[in-house]
DNA sequence: TATTGTTATACTCTATAACTATA
DNA sequence: TATAGTTATAGAGTATAACAATA
């Protein structure tokens, strides 16, 4: 039969009613943004929710695991996956907690203080590249229009 | 020590670097809104991909897998496992594509019109639920926004 | 009795390599 | 040679149950 089949291909597909879905696009937007982020956080070995954790106990030092879950939305059992290679990193301290003795307080090391000072620029400058296509007022409205939807 | 262990802490959590961060805050609303979704949908036995799956289908009869993974962002061994379902349970049919002898044109049958049909009307309901924090404009502009984000 | 943190475990989602049949 | 679809498999991400230590 020989049709070209070129690529992209000459029948658009009709994606009106999914892409009339607040969920549908934000989960795609989501995933553009991230896919950029993983990309570049790579160099620093940082998943986006490492990096979330990390940027918590910078910007909180002390900070305790049921706290980072509670931000998070991280599952207590998961989160000692995520801590634990952290620690092995030597980017995060745990020290005993100055009033509960159950609990462990959560300090960067110079280590993680370096790698942070780093990462949360790079992450900044991401943000500038991946949304490129928003005016500098559209990107301020958007940021307040999905924390409205999840608060 | 006894102190009360207030829930939720009585120190606040500092999360305003990550909430200056498009993909956080797309992330955290995609969550929102996929959580309401999962529940409500959970009555039609659909997930949200298999959802975006079924709608395709519906609004462009005759489609191929291939062309479900370029609009879906899904890789092509994971389609598979997403059909098999919708066949097994009658709601897609596999037809052989009337110009390509490798491809499968795919469309719902009838038992998948019927469930795609109160599915379609149950997400259209979701999505005002979903955003009643927002105004119709504010509806409209987020979805314009995040449209040029992943663009 | 309730909470913090942990282990073990299972299920989903996503990713890569390799194969077949058709083009 | 390239593409459509498939299998097998591995890795993240996410979920629940059950436990020890401490409150």
């Amino acid at each position: 039969m020989a049709e070209p089949t070129n690529n992209p291909p000459a029948e658009p597909i009709d994606t009106r009613f999914l892409e009339s879905l607040i969920g549908y696009n934000a989960r795609r937007a989501a995933l553009a943004v991230i896919e950029q982020f993983l990309q570049h956080m790579a160099a620093y070995e940082l998943r986006p929710v490492s990096f979330s954790v990390l940027s918590l106990v910078k910007h909180n030092p002390g900070i305790t695991s049921s706290q980072l879950c509670t931000a998070l939305g991280i599952l207590p059992p998961n989160l000692v996956g995520l801590l634990k290679p952290l620690v092995k990193r030597a980017l995060i301290e745990r020290r005993p907690h100055p009033h509960d003795g159950r609990a462990m307080a959560l300090h960067l090391t110079s280590t993680g203080r370096t790698l942070m000072a780093k990462a949360e620029a790079t992450a900044a400058e991401l943000e500038l590249q991946a949304t490129a296509n928003l005016s500098k007022s559209e990107r301020t409205t958007l940021l307040q229009l999905l924390k409205k939807v999840y608060a």
